[in-house]
RNA sequence: GGGCGGGUAGCUCAGUUGGCUAGAGCGUCCGCCUUACACGCGGAAGGUCCGGGGUUCGAGCCCCCGCCCGCCUACCA
């Protein structure tokens, strides 16, 4: 080996085995200095490059990653290094949320847990006019920077191609003004809006959640049945009672009517009576609504099981009671205070004799009531029960329904709804609600994979309600409204709407920065300030709630100045998120997001990289975010003109894909002690080995199971999963390293193109099998189908180049120039197309394959596309069809089969596996033999292939009909192991034919079915026959 | 209650418009440290495709009924 063919630059030898964490940071180090994941919008911009874009579900700081973030991870990279690598210009934007309710619960916890002052002090404080609030939003923003910076580390580690400069905080200045904006756009177009009604509330976080921030779990409780005195009209005891049946006789005090169905025979004629609450001597109608269930004690339905015909209708405290009170105009009564303890605080006044309950909490005041009731006789029964109640999904604390001020998203209203469903591709529509606009460019291009998906995008719209935004917690976007409660008269208009605040200017429009919406106190309604409170004011003088929502801080100086005060809530986490297809791009303003990062290219972002590609998420995602980010995109990026909310989509595709459990099916989780860290794996078993693993365990079903066990050696919660991808990659390493070896023992004369057809079959066939895997992986990436792509890749490599290939070229390689171009060409293109699964390990092998390129392959192309000579940066594989030969594959295929027909023979006999064998065939088959080259010899463990009769002892085999014999196995044949061979493969023969007999005697068959069917079937019939009979006579001949 | 997914080898899973004797990895068994790889090589055993009907020449796949597991969703009578 001379020195000329040793270029200096060569990197240096490959060690022995391949240790992950010798290698990782290293490559880590090289993509991220070489800037290899930075997207330029310029090249989008200029047309020079299509855009491929996916915008990182935003893991929330409480916490590290977990094993369902890799695999959400995982999946992204493959699909992002694949784009890449085939020429796209390629965004994957990262970032964090802050996740409100749930990092402040965790953090609150933690400082808890470490003794020191906890969000119960920091809220003292503020109370007594400290600055409580910030000091604990300080407190979180430490917990924030700490998790931020952790969870950056884990991506990095994974190994995820990720444009970290650009990484965005769903609190940071960038995505605040996108929040401000939203809101602001919202509240002005009446799109967001203030209202009294039942939310849910977590008495222990003490704020409001959204529907879907609520899980419900089955409660073992009971059914109390109350006994209520009906009372003449002058209100004295008629002697009669009602029985009202509940599972929360602790609501009672809050009761303001009692129903029966008003088609119920035994019941009705009490309609228009009423009785008199116990204790409390509240006197409340008995009405009659038909939501009332009656009694049937044979019925299915548990409600009418239970059911006494009485309902108790309590409005402030339960959500069908509430639209019961709506309907009959009763009043709502609140005896709870935000703790869920029972208070005469909160809008309850004739506690009577009740004041015993006042102080408890509700789960002590279900007690009390019911032995109360008992005591006086009024307690009719009691039954166990068991049903479904909300907890909130952050504490766990049962929701209590509470009647509050909250705001609230109108996503109810078609530009929001109606636009999400528009949205949807018509084929995956299964309703023809808010068909999509055939004029809308942007309308029916969401598509969900797998397709039954939509399904669950689109009856989350059907049924969907007003979302409530407001959340009594400090950590989050605080809402930008300032609120004033005004008497109006005609005398005090001028003072509170107009002049010295400005209020009139925002009314006539005259401050676009500002908008306001003046709500009537007494029921909630919204008054129009131009039409209804102008003055004179008249009939609708009375109290008011102002509120002023504005783009800027500054702006409402002039307003705190005048008695106005801002609302002291944060706006749900959800709000940020679904903004962050927006927001992370610059939305709305990207010159000022430029001048705040320094990142230049800023403005260009939105335009190049919105919508982007596929958003990747688990399915319990659709209705928090996905659904969202579809109606904000879409609205706020929607024309001014008409079609103002029908704007343009957040992303295309939607990927849901599968949930890690463990072995037993369960959630994998810290109570459980099943969670699997990711950095675990990646230090037991490599980066790229949990890749491989998570990409080949991605099928379409909704949920993977990994058994979970712990690593002998760390203790640490491991999965034997791991090991398949560990040895892939060492094989990998290994195949590698030997073909370079090849490479550099043997060179010279090799040309700069060879010719596929100039090749040993051998080669046609690596080549061909190449071909095809490029064909399935790329379809498999089109249908996001990750499981195929990683199991084409582990056949390709290990089947077919290592078990195949790099077997049969042993003994020609040394001499064959234009086999090691093959060699070097084929193994360059499996690892880069093993690179979007595996980058790390794969991006070593690369700088150690481009080093040893001696020519190409015609009809294989492998391009570069940039100067980084980065395997991450370099081209996708690109071949021609005629590269995969079916002749080729066909006849080295039948040639492998006859391989393996040599090697049972030699197992069954124990031949050892260095001894060589001579083979005696036919004319026929030894013409078949050399057509596909030398590799039999080599692969079969032959010394001499002849058409001689054998000499000594001789082993036949059946192939295609045709008897074979091996000789030379051994000193001594055994006759035994090879009578016992031929027998069970005559059964394994006979069964076979029986089965095709069977069928071709069956007159349908042969009738009905494809004739290239029956002709295929019958061809293996006789051939199959013909193996029968030699095998036969063989064995008849050694008896 | 409604919706969705799943039930295939001991374990984890494939099985692409119905068509080879239903496949892979791990595990098990047999033989091998064959000069890339024992995280390996060669071979083997192992299945009532949850149960029952139906359509079809032909069903793991399509239809109906049932059983079991999981997820989502809905009432706090």
């Amino acid at each position: 080996m001379s020195s000329a063919s040793q270029p200096n630059d060569r990197p240096p030898p490959l060690p022995k085995k391949y240790v992950p964490a010798e290698h990782e940071p290293a490559v880590s180090e090289k993509w991220h200095a070489a800037r290899a994941f930075h997207a330029d919008p310029a090249r989008v911009a200029s047309g020079s490059a299509e855009p491929f874009c996916i915008l990182i579900p935003p893991p929330n700081v409480t916490g590290a990653l977990h094993l369902g973030h890799a695999l959400n991870n995982t999946i992204q990279d493959i699909l992002v290094r694949a784009h890449r690598m085939k020429g796209f210009e390629t965004l994957w934007m990262p970032g964090t949320d802050h996740a409100g309710i749930a990092t402040q619960s965790v953090v609150d916890k933690r400082l808890k847990a470490e003794g020191k002052p906890a969000l119960a002090d920091y809220k003292k404080t503020e109370a007594q006019g400290g600055d409580g609030r910030s000091q604990f939003i300080a407190r979180v923003q430490d917990w924030k920077d700490e998790y931020e910076a952790r969870i950056t580390g884990q991506l990095k580690a994974m190994g995820t191609s990720c444009d970290f400069p650009r990484q965005r905080f769903t609190m940071d200045s960038v995505c605040a003004r996108a929040v401000r904006e939203a809101f602001f756009r919202l509240f002005k177009d009446g799109l967001i809006y203030r209202g009294k009604r039942l939310v849910n509330w977590d008495p222990v976080t003490q704020t409001a959640l959204a529907d879907d921030e609520v899980e419900s779990h089955d409660v073992e409780s009971h059914f109390w049945y109350m006994n209520y005195p009906i009372v003449d009209d002058s209100g004295a005891e008629t002697g009669e009672f009602v029985t009202v049946a509940t599972t929360r006789p602790e609501t009672y005090f809050g009761d303001t009517a009692v129903a029966v169905n008003p088609s119920d025979p035994a019941r009705k004629h009490l309609i228009g009576k009423k009785i008199m609450l116990p204790f409390v001597g509240r006197v409340i109608p008995i009405i009659g609504d038909d939501y009332v269930v009656m009694p049937d004690a044979e019925s299915d339905d548990s409600k009418a099981k239970f059911a006494s015909g009485f309902l108790k209708v309590t409005p402030a405290h339960d959500t069908n009671d509430y639209d019961i009170g709506l309907r009959h105009d009763l009043p709502q009564i609140n005896v709870m205070a935000p703790d869920a303890s029972i208070s005469d605080a909160h809008g309850w006044e004739d506690v009577g004799d009740a004041g015993w309950a006042l102080g408890l909490s509700r789960e002590d005041a279900r007690q009390e009531v019911e032995r109360r009731f008992k005591d006086a006789g009024l307690l009719a029964d009691k039954k166990p029960y068991t049903h479904a109640v909300g907890h909130s999904y952050r504490s766990h604390a049962a929701i209590e329904p509470y009647l509050s001020d909250q705001w609230y998203v109108r996503v109810t209203d078609d530009r929001l709804k109606g636009s999400a469903l528009r949205a949807m591709a018509q084929q995956q529509r299964t309703s023809d609600t808010s068909p999509a606009s055939p004029d809308n460019p942007h309308d029916g291009g969401l598509t969900f994979h797998p397709a039954r998906y939509a399904k669950t995008f689109e009856t989350w719209h059907d049924n969907l309600r007003d979302w409530c935004i407001s959340r009594q917690l400090w950590w989050g976007h605080r809402i930008p409204v300032w609120r004033k409660r005004v008497t109006l008269t005609d005398k005090t208009w001028a003072d509170e709407l107009a002049g010295k605040a400005g209020l009139d200017d925002i009314i006539d429009g005259g401050w676009p920065s500002a908008a306001v919406r003046i709500t009537r106190v007494s029921d909630g309604t919204e008054v129009d300030p131009k039409t209804d409170l102008m003055p004179p004011v008249g009939d609708t003088g009375g109290e008011y709630d102002i509120f002023v929502c504005a783009l800027s801080d500054d702006e409402m100086a002039q307003f705190e100045a005048t008695g106005f005060e801002r609302d002291p809530d944060v706006l749900d986490t959800w709000f940020s998120s679904a903004l962050w297809p927006l927001s992370t791009l610059g939305w709305p303003d990207g010159d000022a997001a430029a001048g705040e990062t320094g990142i230049a290219d800023f403005p260009a972002m939105l335009g190049a990289f919105n919508p982007s590609s596929v958003l990747c998420t688990a399915r319990e995602i659709i209705t928090l975010w996905v659904s969202r980010m579809v109606m904000f995109n879409r609205y706020l990026l929607g024309d001014d003109g008409q079609n103002s909310s029908d704007g343009q989509l957040p992303f295309r595709d939607v990927f849901i894909h599968a949930m890690i459990q463990d072995g037993e099916g369960r959630k994998m989780s810290k109570s459980l002690g099943n969670g699997v860290d990711p950095l675990d794996i990646i230090h037991s078993h490599g980066a790229d080995a949990m890749r491989f693993t998570l990409c080949e365990m991605t099928t379409q079903t909704q949920d993977v199971r990994m058994p979970v066990e712990a690593d002998p050696e760390t203790g640490k919660n491991t999965s034997p999963k791991f090991d398949k991808g560990r040895n892939f990659c060492t094989k990998l390493f290994n195949a590698a390293k030997f073909a370079c070896m090849m490479l550099d023992e043997h060179k010279g004369g090799e040309p700069e193109t060879v010719k596929p057809g100039d090749l040993e079959p051998i080669d046609r066939w690596m080549l061909g099998r190449l071909a095809q895997a490029i064909e399935r992986i790329d379809a498999a990436l089109e249908r996001y189908e990750f499981s195929v792509i990683g199991g084409t890749l582990y056949e390709l490599l290990w089947k077919d180049f290592c078990d195949w290939y790099l077997e049969g070229i042993k003994p020609t390689i040394k001499t064959s120039p234009s086999q090691r171009v093959v060699l070097q060409q084929v193994l360059e293109a499996i690892v880069r197309l093993l690179h979007p699964v595996a980058p790390f390990i794969t991006e070593v092998l690369y700088e150690q394959l481009a080093g040893r390129r001696l020519g190409t392959v015609e009809c294989l192309d492998l391009p570069t596309c940039s100067d980084d000579d980065l395997c991450a940066t370099t081209g996708w594989p690109r071949v021609e069809a005629s590269l995969a030969d079916p002749f080729v594959l066909e006849s080295v295929g039948r040639q492998q089969r006859f391989i393996e027909a040599i090697r049972q023979v030699r197992a069954q006999h124990q031949v050892p596996p260095k001894r060589k064998i001579t083979l005696h065939v036919d004319a026929e088959m030894a013409a078949k033999i050399s057509g596909v080259g030398q590799v039999t010899e080599a692969l079969a463990g032959l010394d001499t292939i002849t058409t001689a009769p054998p000499e000594s002892d001789s082993v036949a085999f059946v192939f295609e009909g045709a008897e074979q014999r091996l000789s030379n196995l051994a000193d001594a044949i055994d006759a035994g192991a090879e009578r016992e061979r031929l027998t069970k493969l005559i059964e394994d023969l006979d069964r076979s034919i029986a089965a095709l007999d069977k069928r071709l005697t069956n007159p349908g068959y042969t009738e009905k079915a494809p004739k290239h069917l029956v002709d295929e079937t019958r061809a293996q019939r006789d051939q199959k026959a013909a193996d029968r009979d030699q095998a036969a006579q063989r064995l008849g001949e050694l008896a």
